[in-house]
DNA sequence: TGAAATGTTGGGGCG
DNA sequence: ACGCCCCAACATTTC
């Protein structure tokens, strides 16, 4: 009897959890669920996953299979190409229909079809579904019906719109039976195992670890999942992001509780203080979809319904996890974002060539000590906020005038929250050739902003201990202060701390003078 | 979701 | 009481 239902296969890619994911959810309803991973590896793919996000796939992968298995359905992970395992797992299983939750890269896309097109030929249903986003990329245009370039009245059309609530988890899930060869087990269940490249900016044997940093002694990964080798290995840094972060479904709705509970309030003054933990944190969840952004944006609606005074600072959230929408449904309508300048007359622009100034903002070792505290939060945490995020930014592409792609593929490695259509947007509009961009000449400087937004400089003594003993707004111009204030301090610049290796108002010039030439 | 230079306004001290 | 100056606070402009 029950040999006669029939078998769904959900191929999971950034929607690794069990709520809110409606091709689950589907599945679930139609009969037997087989739910699969594919690490994905693409001849010439130009962003293959970073070290980081590998890291953070494989915790998130491994409690999502704990979920799974406690349910009685076992997480299958392969490796490789999606348009031959596809094929095979549905003959090994006897699925009649493949599911799967939509993305708007444009290789994902482009595979996603090929998919599509091969299992439908060969007489397999094939749906997909929307995990990801609040809307589809084609449901919000402008009157004329086109994408929106302009962020203010996409955000409004967004507000105006309705936003499903989301999916429940499925009641009750029946498993494929009996179990794929390899047993239970789920480590027996991998194949697979060709170590993938990621650019290769985390440290290796080749790569030393920038800024002196120790690897030596962190711990050795867990060893599940170690067939797909997305844990790092010689040296081992993934013990470092052990201390910041937790991976998974479970942890995703503990932080957006605690957030909702704690920073809303008083978020639209204090998610600009990289001192205070005034941020959701939920970027590395929404990377892989551990948390899904219908759930967050309802949530905060029940909250605001039944909670005085969180209204101001709900609102710039919610705003900001529209910041989010409007980078896929750019990076949807324009797939070259990652790699173009959405204004082309920006592909005119000379910009420098330095490897070493770019090593020195990697490492955070370019003397300006905002810079270096953010560049180090990245390296050490896999994870950077968000204000300081645009500072270093503005620092690479507009002091250093090095082109924002390459700032773009250091944060696609480094970082756990890593999405190509924020990475991709962000930084096309901290360089001013993006839609609804900042102007160019709009230019941070970084002791200002590290006045502003760390007063006390607690977040610059976290991050970089060599100015421990510094404080105040001052410790934010190490060079100004005096030589008894430095040595008080135990710092002396050019050898604890580094001088700064360009002036800002020289490189502030020379920013509008090579904006202006070519533009 | 800049910064700096420049312009304007208005309150208060003072002769 | 009045005009004058100073200057902080705010607004506008420019890159």
């Amino acid at each position: 009897m029950t040999e006669t239902l029939p078998t769904t296969l959900v191929w999971l890619r950034r929607d690794l959890r069990l709520a809110d994911n409606p091709a689950l959810a589907f599945a679930a309803q139609r009969g037997r669920v087989v739910p699969v991973y594919i690490l994905e590896e693409s001849e010439g793919d130009p962003w293959p996953m970073g070290g980081a996000m590998r890291w953070w796939l494989h915790h998130t992968l491994t409690d999502l299979a704990e979920r799974f298995e406690k349910l009685g359905v076992p997480l299958v992970l392969r490796h490789g190409d999606p348009l031959t395992i596809l094929p095979e797992l549905v003959q090994e299983t006897g699925a009649d229909c493949v599911v799967f939750s939509r993305r708007t890269d444009a290789l994902g896309r482009t595979v996603d079809a090929a998919v599509e097109k091969a299992l439908v030929a060969a007489g397999i249903e094939v749906k997909s579904f929307n995990a990801s986003l609040l809307f589809e990329s084609w449901d919000i245009t402008t009157k004329a019906g086109g994408p929106f370039k302009v962020y203010t009245p996409f955000s409004k059309a967004c507000f105006a719109a309705t936003i499903d609530a989301p999916v429940p988890v499925p009641k009750k899930m029946r498993g494929y039976h009996p179990p794929l060869a390899g047993g239970s087990k789920l480590r027996q269940q991998f194949r697979g195992g060709v170590k993938a490249p990621s650019l290769g900016f985390y440290p290796s044997p080749k790569n030393p670890s920038p800024a002196g940093l120790d690897f030596s002694t962190l711990p050795q990964g867990e060893g599940d999942l170690s067939s797909l080798s997305l844990l790092p290995t010689h040296p081992d840094w993934g013990g470092m992001l052990h201390v910041h972060w937790k991976a998974g479904e479970g942890a995703a709705l503990k932080r957006l509780g605690q957030f909702i509970g704690g920073g809303l309030a008083a978020y639209k003054t204090m998610r600009d203080r990289p001192d205070q933990d005034g941020t959701s944190c939920l970027s590395p969840y929404l990377a892989v979809g551990a948390i899904g952004p219908r759930q967050i944006w309802h949530a905060v609606q029940n909250a605001m319904a039944s909670r005085q005074g969180i209204a101001a600072g709900a609102e710039v959230f919610l705003k900001e996890l529209l910041w989010r929408e409007f980078s896929h449904h750019l990076l949807y309508h324009f797939p070259h974002l990652p790699e173009k300048p959405l204004q082309a007359a920006f592909a005119q622009m000379k910009w420098r060539r330095s490897k070493a100034d770019l090593a020195a903002w990697q490492k955070g070792m370019t003397g300006y000590p905002i810079v270096d505290a953010g560049m180090r939060q990245l390296w050490q945490t896999g994870w950077m906020h968000n204000r300081v995020r645009m500072i270093v930014a503005s620092f690479l592409i507009k002091d250093l005038l090095i082109p924002w792609q390459q700032g773009e593929a250091w944060f696609w490695d480094t970082l756990i929250d890593s999405d190509m259509a924020s990475n991709a947007a962000s930084w096309q509009w901290v360089a001013g050739c993006g839609a609804d961009a900042a102007p160019f000449f709009r230019v941070f400087n970084p002791v200002l902003q590290g006045k502003k937004f760390d007063p006390d400089g607690a977040y610059v003594r976290r991050f970089v201990p060599e100015l421990s003993g510094l404080q105040g707004p001052a410790l934010h111009a190490p060079w100004l202060l005096s030589h008894e204030a430095l040595a008080q301090a135990g710092v002396t610049l050019g050898k604890t701390y580094p001088t700064p290796i360009v002036d800002h108002a020289a490189a502030q010039q020379r920013a509008l003078a090579a904006f202006k030439g070519k533009m």
